[in-house]
DNA sequence: CTACTGGTGGCACTGTGTGTCAAGGCGTGC
DNA sequence: GCACGCCTTGACACACAGTGCCACCAGTAG
């Protein structure tokens, strides 16, 4: 009940935010033209989200979670390569769904690959995931994640197929499929997530 | 002779920066902390240096420059994971020369990693770093930047195994041989970096 | 001596992000 | 109905980053 009330709150606050940070551009855009667009006050805005990146990257954030979650819910015998795919696929599939989803998380992407500070946020978080990833990798291949390069290079790998299916996503006019780029992509790192010396 | 002293007092201001910085902590320095350690006004602070990230990644600007023209040097012949070994190595080279040089660079690696908003810096910089690497990278092989994947995938790589490096240095109590933590890195990657399908 | 030049400091201003406090809606027990 | 906490909100003040502007103070050429 409250919670819904909170919900509401931070989606109204959300996409005010979108709203103006896309069309307008995110750094002219200022915290109060997006309370004022909302009908809310400043202190309001900083209280659901942390900063004016983190409207945008909030959008995107909980990816990492779901991409770990499902690396560890593959079964051990899957080769790195294929396990890596699907759970980078995860978040990905959400945006071939239903278009409407799509042409959204598009426009945050677009924002964000070509605004700096955005970039910045967004390696950031993506760092993070990494930590996850590897540790989890670690675990599943009974490797010690401070001494063997392996498990951080592969969650890093994951991660740049990742990136780089969105910047081609992001950059193309047509609807590239997301499957056939992520495939692509994956099939460039494979060789070395799979190498036997791993 | 107007060139040095500028140099001169970019200097004073860098080493009075990274000594507070590396010491207190990033977030709890303020600006007005360096310029009163330096003897100088505030204003003077960001006409040497635009943030104050700055100071710290400036400490490490050059690099990217440095590795794409040792790519760009390397001969066509070379497998791309000789090449880009290479390439990468240049600035982990100057940490080895002489110990002086290496712990400075060792603590300015250091906070740079634990604190977020100079890793985000950091990544930002390594984005540029990319996006020339995979320039050359593509020139290199005769492919198209826009549509295949594996200029920007194999840049990535490379600086990612350039990362893990880095990360491992500066976790290490002892002094273990960039040399080989490197060549571990990129032994990680070679397969990929090497597939016949590039 | 005067005029120009480049670096510097001081000042005011915008914008982000935080701490604090008073006021208002809301459910619960009396 | 009423008083009591509980939570959210808005408002004000504040610290800090970063920028624009202008006055000042070298040195230097005319």
């Amino acid at each position: 009940m409250a919670e819904r009330k909170r919900q509401l709150v931070a989606d109204e606050l959300r996409d005010a935010a979108l709203m103006l940070l896309a069309t307008r551009g995110f750094d002219v855009v200022t915290v109060d033209d997006i309370v004022a667009a909302a009908g809310m006050s400043r202190r309001t805005f900083f209280r659901y989200f942390a900063s004016k990146e983190d409207v945008v990257v909030r959008f995107l954030a909980d990816m990492g979670a779901d991409i770990v979650a499902e690396l560890a819910a593959r079964p051990r015998a899957e080769p790195p390569s294929v396990a890596l795919r699907h759970a980078v696929w995860v978040p990905l599939a959400a945006c071939t769904d239903h278009a409407d989803h799509a042409e959204r998380a598009r426009v945050v992407v677009r924002l964000i690959l070509d605004t700096p500070a955005l970039q910045a946020r967004w390696l950031e978080r993506q760092i993070q995931w990494r930590a996850g990833l590897a540790a989890e990798l670690a675990a599943r291949h009974g490797l010690d994640p401070d001494t063997d390069p392996y498990p951080r290079m592969a969650a890093g790998m994951a991660l740049l197929a990742f990136d780089t299916v969105l910047q081609q996503w992001q950059a193309g006019d047509d609807d590239q499929h997301l499957a056939e780029l992520t495939d692509r992509a994956f099939a460039v790192v494979a060789p070395a997530l799979d190498a036997p010396t791993a």
